[in-house]
DNA sequence: GTCCCGTACT
DNA sequence: AGTACGGGAC
């Protein structure tokens, strides 16, 4: 019988680890890309759990340019975790308006309130604990743990989805390898540099690796991407 | 996996 | 006008 057993992994694995020398290519050429031209955002001045936690829901539902100034104007009513927790549910919604989705501005009071009353107005950092808040899932969490606490923790929203699934997978729905693709997101961080990597594949996917027309001629990934060069996929049936 | 719900595209 | 989107709840 032919047993041949190369060391590759099976087909059925399925695994998408890098190999060591893509995985570094990686790295080096997005910190450098994010160095040269990554966005100055509000939210990266700060270092306030409180101020990420809003930036983040905002940015959930809503895209960068229309949350900077709401971001703005909703720390200078509330300043702090206490501030909002002690204002009316009513109020926070009106404040909120016009980003939509009211269900989110009633969370991030009830986060603040249970911060307050739970945690003496620190946000926890464990993973678990801020996963226990209703309006925090897995993204918000790394986001948080990564920005505001200088964790190596991963983060999977749709640009880094998207990004990561062009890269280094390039078959499939990428929606539904989301488990390999935190995997992914996690052995891509370079050891203590969880916040700069994690901002940097965000702008590079909103600015470089876009859903629709990606600039891959400016892509420094390209001489290693399995998406290059990008083509529009056609609907299926 | 499905639903949510305002936005921003066709 | 129709619909794809998107992080979270369930």
């Amino acid at each position: 019988m032919p047993g041949r057993r190369t060391s590759n992994k099976k087909k059925s694995q399925k695994v998408a680890l890098p190999d060591l020398s893509a995985k570094r290519r990686f790295q080096q050429r997005l910190l450098k890309w994010y160095g040269e031209h990554g966005r100055d955002l509000p939210w990266r001045k700060t270092s306030d759990p409180y101020h990420i936690l809003v930036s983040e829901v905002m940015l959930q539902q809503t895209q960068v340019d229309r949350v900077i100034p709401k971001y703005r104007e909703f720390l200078e009513r509330y300043p702090s975790f206490e501030d909002l927790a002690e204002a009316p549910v009513a109020d926070v919604k009106k404040t909120w308006y016009p980003l939509g989705y009211n269900v989110r501005p009633e969370r991030l009071h009830g986060i603040a309130c249970e911060t307050v009353e739970r945690y003496g107005g620190k946000l926890p950092s464990d993973a678990e604990e801020l996963l226990s808040f209703k309006g925090i899932g897995r993204y918000t969490a790394g986001a948080i743990r990564s920005f505001a606490f200088n964790e190596d923790a991963p983060i999977l929203d749709t640009n880094v989805i998207r990004v990561l699934h062009r890269v280094f997978v390039a078959e499939g729905d990428p929606k539904a390898q989301k488990t390999m693709l935190w995997e992914l997101s996690e052995a891509l961080i370079p050891p203590k540099k969880g916040y700069d990597f994690n901002q940097a594949i965000m702008d590079f996917g909103a600015m470089v690796c876009t859903a629709r027309d990606p600039y891959c001629l400016l892509c420094p990934m390209k001489s290693f991407c399995k998406t290059y060069p990008f083509s529009p996929m056609e609907r299926r049936s």
